[in-house]
DNA sequence: GAAGTAATGTAATATTATTACATATCATTG
DNA sequence: CAATGATATGTAATAATATTACATTACTTC
C-alpha cells in the first residue's frame, strides 16, 4: 500500500530542505560536473549549493547559516565559507561583490537536460556579469555577453596583464520596477 | 630673512600631513570641482581624499582611519565612511569592491594642468574599470576603454535596463610581476 | 544673532570573514 | 582489517568591515 511514485529520482538519498525535483535534477548535475573535476560534492556542499539554487534573490553567507541550523547540524562560518569556497572554485556560484551574496551560476540553472559543451569545457572562466536591480534586488547574470569578455581579454592582452578572473557588476532599476514605478504616476499607485 | 618661498601655493591652510605640492594641487583642484557641484571640501574630507592620493595601492577605510589618528583628531569610522560617501558621490574616488577599498578616480590623477571637459561634465558616470595584480596588489585603472561601457550600454538598452553604474574588476597578474616570476626561473631569482 | 541646514563626534553594535587547531571521514594500500 | 594520508568538518575565538542612533558643532542665510 506503500505508494512510493512521490519519490523524486535523485541520486542522493534526501537532502531534508525539500528541494524541488527540478533542485535536485541540478544538484545531481552539478555533483557530476565536479566529480568530473576531482572534486566532491558532499551532503554539506550539497545543501548550501541546494540553498543558493532555492533563493529567488541572491544569499549571504549568514542567511544560509540560519537555514543550515534548521536542519540537525549547527554550522559555525568557516563551514559555510568552505562550502561557498568549493562551488565558487568549480564554477557553481559566483560571488555579487557589491551584495557580498551568492547566485548560481546561470548554466546550473539553464542546464538543458543534457551536459552540453559551456558546463563541461570551462565552467564560465572565473567570470560573470550582473544587472543589479536596486528596487527589487533581483539579480540577472548576462550569460549572453562574450562581448564584454572579449573586449577586457584585450584590453588585457594590450597591457600585458595576465587575467584570470573578471566581475562586471551594473547596478541600476530593471524593466518592471520601471514600468511599475512609472505606472505609478499615471494611474493608480501600486504599493510593493 | 624669512623666505616664504618654500610655501606651496595651495588655497587651503596646511593640510598637517605632508601632502606634497602635486597633491595640494589635486586637493585644490577637487576643491573646485565639487564646489561647482554644490557640494562642501571640509577639512576632513580634504584629509581623507589626500591620504588616498597619496597611498601607492587601494587603501581601506580603517587603514584611513589609523593615518587620520596620528594628527590631533580622533576619529570614528562613521566619520571615515562619510568622508567616503562623499568623496565617491562626488566621483573623487572609486571603491574596489573585490578589495573592499578605495583608490582615487583618475582624472585627479592625470590632471592636465587646466579643468578640462572630462572631469567638469561627468565624473566618471559612477563607472570603472579596473586591474588588480593578485601579486603585487596594484590596481589601475583603466580609463582607455570606453568600449567597456559603450557594450554594457547596449546591453541594458536591449534589456530595458536603467544603468546607474558600474563597475568592472579584473584580476590577475601584472606585466611588471609576471616577468618577475619568468626571470626567476630563467636567472637569480629576484625577490621582492 | 537666531534659525535652519549640513557636518562631525561618540558609543554601541551589526555584518561579513578568517585563523588556528581539534576531530572526523573517506579511499587506499599494505 | 589496520594503518596511513588526504580531504573534509567541528569549534572557539577573533579580525575586518560597516552601520545605527543620537548628541554636538559649524556654517549659512536671513
Amino acid at each position: 500500500m506503500n505508494m512510493q511514485t512521490r519519490t523524486p529520482p535523485s541520486t542522493q538519498p534526501d537532502d531534508g530542505y525539500g528541494f524541488s525535483d527540478r533542485i535536485q535534477h541540478q544538484l545531481d548535475h552539478a555533483g557530476r560536473l565536479c566529480a568530473g573535476q576531482g572534486g566532491r560534492m558532499t551532503q554539506q556542499r550539497r545543501d548550501v549549493l541546494g540553498l543558493i539554487l532555492s533563493a529567488s534573490a541572491p544569499v549571504g553567507a549568514y542567511d544560509l547559516l540560519e537555514q543550515l541550523k534548521t536542519s540537525g547540524r549547527k554550522p559555525a562560518p568557516p563551514t559555510i565559507y568552505r562550502a561557498l569556497d568549493f562551488l565558487l572554485e568549480h564554477g557553481l556560484i559566483h560571488r555579487i561583490e557589491r551584495l557580498s551574496a551568492f547566485v548560481p551560476c546561470t548554466h546550473l540553472q539553464h542546464e538543458h537536460t543534457h551536459d552540453h559543451a559551456h558546463a563541461q569545457t570551462e565552467p564560465c572562466l572565473h567570470s560573470a556579469q550582473f544587472l543589479i536591480c536596486r528596487t527589487c534586488g533581483g539579480v540577472t547574470e548576462i550569460a549572453d555577453a562574450p562581448r564584454v569578455l572579449d573586449v577586457l581579454k584585450t584590453i588585457c592582452d594590450k597591457k600585458n596583464f595576465t587575467m584570470q578572473s573578471a566581475s562586471v557588476e551594473v547596478e541600476g532599476v530593471c524593466e518592471d520596477c520601471a514600468q511599475a514605478a512609472t505606472g505609478q504616476k499615471g494611474h493608480a499607485p501600486t504599493p510593493n
